[in-house]
DNA sequence: TAAAAACTATACCGTTCGGTATACATATTG
DNA sequence: CAATATGTATACCGAACGGTATAGTTTTTA
């Protein structure tokens, strides 16, 4: 491997282990087996690292999510597809995912807030963007195509977090169903 | 004000603009007007100030959480009291809940992790004691308890970390119907 | 009132922080 | 092949990191 996709995956770990502020550079470099000017060399910054970091590896993530919520006519389907995605997304990245999570409220001080929160917004928004296509088909929806994408992607998150922690344990394929059937329906059914 | 308040507030302040790892016992003495050893000698560590700080501040808001979740019959209402008594308390201590949100998913290794997942998980607890109260009442949710109780809490703290970002706009008292009827029904209704 | 406890400070510790200057090595280009 | 571009290193910078030794001050206690 070149050393620009070591350092990448070598900060990857470390950030998503001990969250941005805990991680310095120079365990970084040293962890990825390099010095610190040649990290530097390639992405200026402990700040340009992350970005780039984050940059490259939603990028897929964004893209699959955009082909999955595409709203084809079925929204129980579009639903569960999207949640199953998350889940596969988890069990794919592992990694990455638990980074993303962790960056989920991140203080607007932070010189890396701008960059996480893009991705945030980039993922509510296909998600708000699926609830709006859905509103021909279900006018109930109009208006509240943003609640429900914070609302979805939300609790996933929630129980993510939660599983992680060991609270809940999600088990195959029982996770996706009980999260969707409790989105659409609520707690009466 | 005591020193020792004073820290403890100045603390809460820093830590919850900043996150636990991005500010240094040095700012938070000099910002509370005192020296590194007088914050010691109180507090004994970083460790030690964040750990008390949360232990102080969290238990007021567990145990109005315990009066405001206790099932009297009507989940409908308890629903409603639980969502309305988060938003009161993101408008009576903003500062110590942005703090509180931003610990949500916080890394295994860190060294306040066993604190701020206890804080968590008491509040799970009582959401999911509130479920399972209710199920004498609501049968369908026999079970289901864990799954309602995170899901939820998920919702409303990511709405509130979401309109943080500007994402969405909380209105009184459209925020808690909201909240709640999506919640209750789902999305078809 | 003297001793003990609680409180507060100055100065210091070794390590780490993000970043930089300079030099050297390797690969590419004309 | 020499010059340029790219890549990698050693050594260094000032500031900040969490924490400590020691001394002084104030309050409490017997």
């Amino acid at each position: 491997m070149d050393n620009r996709s070591n350092i990448l995956q070598v900060a990857t770990e470390l950030f998503a282990s001990h969250g941005y502020d805990a991680v310095g550079v120079q365990q970084i470099a040293s962890d990825a087996g390099v010095t610190k000017p040649t990290l530097y060399h390639y992405f200026n910054s402990k700040q340009g690292l992350f970005e780039t970091l984050i940059k490259e590896k939603s990028e897929p993530l964004i893209s699959d999510l955009r082909e999955v919520s595409r709203y084809q006519g079925d929204i129980t389907k579009s639903i569960t597809d999207v949640t199953q995605f998350y889940f596969e997304y988890l069990d794919r990245e592992p990694t990455f995912y638990r980074l993303i999570l962790m960056t989920r409220f991140m203080p607007p001080s932070s010189d890396v807030y701008d960059i996480v929160t893009q991705v945030q917004h980039q993922q509510f928004d296909l998600l708000q963007q699926l609830f709006k296509d859905a509103t021909e088909d279900h006018g109930n929806m109009r208006g509240r195509h943003r609640w429900y994408a914070v609302s979805l992607l939300g609790t996933i998150d929630t129980y993510i977090v939660m599983s992680l922690q060991g609270y809940i344990h999600l088990n195959e394929p029982h996770r996706v169903y009980r999260i969707v059937h409790q989105f659409m329906h609520g707690i009466f059914s």
